[in-house]
Order: C-alpha cells, then sequence, then structure tokens
DNA sequence: TCAAAAGTGTTCAGCGTACACCCATGT
DNA sequence: ACATGGGTGTACGCTGAACACTTTTGA
C-alpha cells in the first residue's frame, strides 16, 4: 500500500534550555560527521522505521545528555527541499528544557548564552529563535520554567530565570506577589545560604497544588 | 550520504475551517481509497520527494478547494507508530482559513458544524481538536479571523464569528468598542441590508492600519 | 558595625465588564 | 404603526504597576 508515494528522510532535532548564573544557555555540539564536519548544530539524529518521532527525540536527547524523562515538546517541523545540504530532509524540532545540574558534560557539547551562539548548520538558529519565543510564550501561561531549576529553589532564584527569559527585569514584590498567589509552591523549612547571610527559603513547585488550581477553573499566568 | 538511514512516507493533513450562517465549520471528504474507503477524513496528501512541506499542503489544499494563496499554517506533526492503519506514516498536519463563499462544491466533499463532525479515520479527530484551540488561541491575538469571512463583513458577522469560534456569546457594545479601538477596520460607505431594513455599515480588514499598529508597538489582543 | 541579600504593603490609574435605550427603515 | 436588527455611553470594581524600607547575619 502507498508503493507508488515517495519516501523521504526525517530528522528530529532537539534544541536544550538550561539555565545557569541567571542566564538562560542552549546545549549545541560540534559535527564530527559531513557536512559541516567541525561546525557548530542542534544535537539531532533521523527517525528510525520503526521508532515514533516523539521517541526518536527522547532518543535523540537521552544520547546528548544522558537523562530520561525531561520536558520535551514539539516544536515544529521544517521541511524545506534544501534545507539540509547533503540530501532532502524534514526534520522535526523539539525543544526540552533541563536542569543543568543534572547534565554531565559530554565531549564535543558545550553550554552557550544566547547571545553566544554561533553560526549554526543549517536552518538551525531559526529553529533556536522559534524555541526561544515558544519558551517566552509557554512561561507565561504554564509551570514549566520550573523545568530549568533545581527541585528545591529560591524566590529570587526563580525571578531571576523569568527575568532571563523574557529579558525584562522584575519588580520583587510584586513578582513574588504575583507566583505565590498561584499557590502552586511549596515553602520548605530550608533555607539557601549560599547568597546571602540571612539565607533565603527554599521553594518547590508543587504539582498536586498546580492541578488543583487548574481544576478550580483558574489558570497559571504569569504577569 | 545518509544511506545507512531509514526514510519514512510523509503526509499532509489539512484542517480547513469555513464559517457559514454563524457557525464554524470543517471540510471533509469522503475516503474513495484504502484503508477505510468511504470513511470520512481529512484532506491529505502525501509530499513527494521534490517539494516542500509546506508546498505540499498548499497543493493539497488547492486540490480539495480549488483555492491558492490564502491562510494556511502548520499546525503539528503526528508520528506515532501505528497512526495509519496500512503503513508507517508521518503526518504534519495545517489548518486553514477560506472563505466558504469562495469555495465551489466538490463531490465527496461536504461541510460540517462542529457538532456534527463524524468519527474520522486514524487521528484525524485529534487533529482536528488541537486545530479548533489554535484557532482559539490564535483569533485573540492575530487578526486572521477575518478569512473566514467575505472581503466586506458587517460588525454583527464579525461578532458572529468571534462568538462561534469562542463558542461565547459576546456583549455587542463591548465587542464593537474593542474591535474599532484598534483602528484595524475601515468602515465602507456602503451598507449590507440583507438582514435589517436599516442596513448595517460594511467594514474591511485593512492591513496597512494593522501593520502601523504592530509598528507603533501596539498588538492586536482580543478580549 | 557594616555590607549584602531577603523579605514585606499600599496606592493609583486604567481597563475589562456589566448594563438599556433610541434609531432607521421596509412591510 | 410596528417589528427587526443597528448603533451608542457610563459607572464600577479589580488588577497590574509603581514604589522604599526593615530584617537578618556572617565577616
Amino acid at each position: 500500500m502507498y508503493k507508488q508515494f515517495d519516501k523521504n528522510y526525517v530528522a528530529v532535532d532537539c534544541i536544550i534550555f538550561g539555565f545557569h548564573e541567571g542566564r538562560i544557555k542552549l546545549l549545541l555540539i560540534k559535527r564530527d560527521f559531513e557536512p559541516h564536519r567541525g561546525a557548530w548544530s542542534l544535537m539531532g539524529g533521523f527517525v528510525g522505521r520503526d521508532e515514533s518521532v516523539d521517541k526518536a527525540a527522547s532518543r535523540i536527547l537521552e544520547e546528548l545528555t544522558g537523562l530520561k524523562d525531561i520536558f520535551l515538546e514539539q516544536l515544529y517541523a521544517y521541511g524545506d527541499l534544501d534545507r539540509d545540504a547533503a540530501a532532502r530532509v524534514i526534520s522535526i524540532a523539539y525543544y526540552a528544557l533541563i536542569n543543568i545540574d543534572h547534565y554531565e558534560e559530554k565531549p564535543g557539547a558545550k553550554w552557550f548564552a544566547f547571545d553566544e551562539i554561533p553560526t549554526l548548520v543549517f536552518d538551525h538558529n531559526i529553529m533556536v529563535q522559534k524555541a526561544l519565543r515558544r519558551l517566552k510564550r509557554k512561561t507565561i501561561i504554564q509551570p514549566i520554567g520550573f523545568e530549568l531549576l533545581p527541585e528545591k529553589f529560591t524566590l529570587t532564584q526563580l525571578q531571576s530565570l523569568y527575568e532571563a527569559i523574557h529579558q525584562q527585569s522584575l519588580d520583587k514584590r510584586n513578582f513574588r506577589k504575583n507566583i505565590l498567589s498561584m499557590h502552586v509552591l511549596e515553602r520548605l523549612n530550608e533555607k539557601d545560604k549560599n547568597n546571602s547571610k540571612r539565607g533565603a527559603f527554599l521553594y518547590k513547585f508543587d504539582k498536586e497544588k498546580y492541578d488543583a488550581m487548574v481544576e478550580k477553573g483558574n489558570s497559571f499566568e504569569f504577569k
């Protein structure tokens, strides 16, 4: 069936976001194969005949980061004829949010802050721009930003994350009022003294509270 | 190059929206080929080796509707292994907004209102649900709803469109205040007397005004 | 005691929302 | 004259946004 139709190479490319020292970062690899050997690139790979596209994306992500079960969402399918120099390849881009502390250095891979991103192969820079726009939009209406933080974090860290994503500084009081009024955080009886003598309370995201909030018809909306 | 990797069938499916008599409608076809001959389905087709995915989508849309240059946007790529009963097919879904008056009846195709949509083949019902959510979201922040209306329309028609898309009734005064305050409509010196004796002013969407508004840093936001 | 980050309330303006009546015209 | 859809303004409450000082504690 369908024998009269063409088949195509289908690839997956992953935009991998992290957060470190107040900046959003991107994990890139140096290609060690042709074409464009030695150029910086997103992590990618081909979709096999016997794996779903989602599965291919998580496989590729795991190959690079060693991490499983992390936030991974489809971004967009890129299908122009000449987007890959070597052959006609349709690429389905995914973006992932990882806790940078869990990542173990891999040879050939490197984290780049946004203002340091080099020219990437093919249409990868375009993918990155789209992923960033998606991240900005999504973090406003869904609590996915937490994926980029350690499990326990301070409100200052959280604010710094939102400031980095949206590239604007926020008022501390308004930020706290806003996020706390959603009742999706649990304050722990633990303080982080790394950044101050006084110490800041640690919080964690409480998925049950979030689900309860959504159930009640309220919505996460960051402003 | 890439010879060691698998190729896959890649298809495109189109969710085609229209608006008629106060209701959002969907254009579906009765399949005249296996598998599932005779079942209702989205319009679809395979992506050829020598056409871009976007091009395939507009080709397929034109095959069914005869229409070119209409609003067509990628929705999502569906890549589960068993989504098509006959073979492993990755499908990239697109949604289109058409002015239903421009459409000429095709054999085998039929418009369905949302509460009349039959069970469709494969994962097409899921695609439709996603397309509807996208349409709801997009029409709030971008002036794409106009694609579903004739070039000239009354404010009552426009309100009826938004009510249909968002499945809620709106206050007439607030609606008009809101849409007119964006300054993206041009009022014509022409009235539509089809629905009232008094006649209602016709308007058209003014892309230049819209671009100017965006340029000024304001944003289309319907509430 | 001082430096550095943590934590905390109030005020105001603008906007979203609710709401009801007159107008124009064809039959 | 009357029925039908077209068109218009105001008042109020809520929420987003601006804004500064005290607390804690290690060095």
